[in-house]
DNA sequence: TTGACTATATTAACCGATTAATATAATTTG
DNA sequence: CAAATTATATTAATCGGTTAATATAGTCAA
């Protein structure tokens, strides 16, 4: 193999005394009018192998009007916890000789925007959105229904944020149901849910309707056990990073003088502040206050103590969301596709004790 | 702009009364034997504007023989928390119109060498390499090395591990010397080193690169200061995902009856092991135990307490190899660029205290 | 034996850009 | 003023595949 010149396909077609056609057809295995015998094609790939040939895929492409290149746009956060849909995302994709273009995008909208830009100037075959900013102006709407238009495969992750774009995520209001439930089976009444309610507006349909939906199912859970559900609020306005332990610090305020025992919480992180200010406040996590997060984060099983979440099953969603997008590129029907969540009980949830109650209610008697 | 039929060059170039070259040139900008005018260029972009024209990378790929798609191999675990060296590497890559081709590998050379497979079967122009899968039989360093004869632009990230590949880094041996000072500044003398012995063995040289430079800091400024440098082992042989808590264990029983009142650790999972078993134990971070991790991980900012800990400049580390890779394809020589650790004090460390000392002496006498 | 059909192959147009070679007019230089 | 140079453009070959249209030989049925 000398330097600087690379072996193309008509060098292979010329050493196996065969056409440039027959051999792609011996690599490709399609098959329309044209047609190459076994032995013929057992030639063609044994002098490719030889001289190291694989077909150039820059031709290909542009032959076949087919970048073989998928992107995935979506929040960075997501990424830092959910390699595992990146891979089950590849693992497809790789059956397909395609490739995974990631887009981390950041809090704006004008990211996700500029990256559709990036990703269709590279002309990918498909898209898979992973959530999206904050965009009160829907101009990225308009910007992915166009696309759609133009017969580009669209698939989004986690939410449902783009009508009509087929979604692959998990039930969140089950989620938040499950949530509840594994703790009033252990007894707990006094359950908050800790969230941030500017997630629970309406305004910005579907950007955070993971958190509504949690909330939802919370309510819900509560309100079947005839209890009252409270949701307690923090502040994310000056969030920096994934921890929230600071901004969290009054949420945990209320929920030490509110006389509750247990919470769920919006997310791991968010469970994960909430059980260092209950430490710091001496509260005992699972003893005194039994905390439940979601998502299921890598930082879920190595807290302290190690967190009841309630997971995703992240390489089956990646992985539905990559064929889901092949199925689009052949024309196919796609229908939505929503996974259970997962529980996984750790070690910061245990069942009430009424000594526990009944110290709190006193704290709440004598603060209040 | 019709469904299915996008416009092409030719079709600017025929609504500007000019011909291809001219487009070409109008929107490359490059000047070889041919130019463009001010007026011409400009109209010729005003009416691709207008067509919602962009040039098509696959055509423009195969004509310059630049699949302008770069690929980054490497283990798993980096891009759990190096997202920022992506970033700093897309940063780069984004300005020149290049694209990152992520490989995750497992903890094979396996993979790494199948990725390396893909990687040039797509025809990537460069290679950043983070990290090599233990790989006993070096057969990768001959497909790294057959690449770099043929042209092909390789950077490697974080260890050095393929020789004569240039490397950007940060400093091992001083984060591990920096680490060990910043105790002896708080005045500890009992200090351990928590890492994995197989790292420290020279049998595989390079893969543990980073392990082992952390402990030979640690060891000269033990030395430095006259005293005695400890290595504790622990067991990596049934890891599974980051969690250390459990392996962890009989190093903190050792930690504990040892007389040690602080700790250097491998990495920050395992500091943050070592720290939830000091906790199981009763032992008080910091008040009577102080840790350093190393990696600056997302993780370490979020655990209670917070760790100390020396981090990389991750993101200038990203963007570093992402130029190098340029300057490599413009046959320009390149040096390795070895960076400064970054110490990042958080609250997982104070000043010893002397009764800690007594304490934990005592303690030695009673369970020795 | 003839026509239809099948299996296997080739030829040549095409995908959408880049760029070396070439051309022309305008401007500068000696 | 002629020659050289410069600025601005065009023509056509090229990159490395795919595939529709076409060709040929062999098989099978009637």
């Amino acid at each position: 193999m000398k330097f600087g010149k690379e072996v193309d396909m008509a060098e292979i077609a010329r050493q196996a005394g065969v056409s440039n056609a027959a051999v792609s057809v011996a690599f490709s295995g399609r098959k329309g009018k044209i047609g190459v015998s076994e032995e013929t094609r057992k030639r063609v790939l044994k002098i490719a192998a030889k001289l190291g040939y694989s077909p150039n895929p820059l031709g290909r492409s542009l032959s076949m009007k087919k970048s073989h290149l998928i992107a995935l746009l979506g929040r960075e956060s997501y990424f830092v916890f959910a390699l595992d849909t990146i891979k089950g995302i590849e693992t497809v994709l790789r059956d397909r000789d395609y490739s995974l273009l990631t887009y981390y995008d950041g809090s704006w909208a004008d990211d996700q925007s500029r990256h559709l830009d990036f990703a269709l100037d590279r002309r990918v075959d498909g898209l898979i959105i992973a959530g999206a900013p904050e965009a009160p102006d829907g101009a990225n709407h308009k910007r992915v229904a166009d696309l759609r238009k133009k017969g580009v495969p669209v698939v989004q992750l986690y939410r449902r944020i783009y009508p009509d774009v087929p979604v692959v995520m998990t039930d969140e209001d089950r989620a938040g149901y499950l949530a509840t439930q594994h703790l009033l089976e252990l007894g707990h009444t006094r359950i908050a849910h800790v969230t941030h309610s500017a997630y629970l507006d309406r305004e910005l349909p579907g950007t955070h309707a993971d958190a509504l939906q949690r909330a939802q199912g919370y309510e819900r859970a509560m309100c079947e056990a005839g209890l009252m559900p409270q949701v307690i609020d923090y502040d994310a306005q000056t969030m920096v990073g994934l921890d929230y332990t600071r901004l969290v610090k009054p949420a945990v305020d209320q929920l030490r003088h509110g006389g509750f025992t247990a919470a769920t919480c919006f997310c791991d992180y968010v469970a994960i502040g909430v059980m260092n200010q209950l430490a710091a406040a001496g509260v005992r996590v699972p003893k005194d206050f039994s905390v439940v997060g979601y998502d299921n984060a890598n930082m879920s099983e190595m807290c302290n103590p190690p967190l009841t979440t309630l997971g995703q099953p992240l390489s089956e969603i990646g992985a539905t969301a990559a064929r889901m997008i092949f199925e689009l590129m052949d024309k196919k029907e796609v229908s939505d596709t929503i996974y259970e969540p997962i529980p996984v009980v750790r070690e910061s949830t245990c069942a009430m004790n009424v000594s526990t109650l009944r110290k709190s209610q006193v704290k709440t008697r004598i603060t209040g």
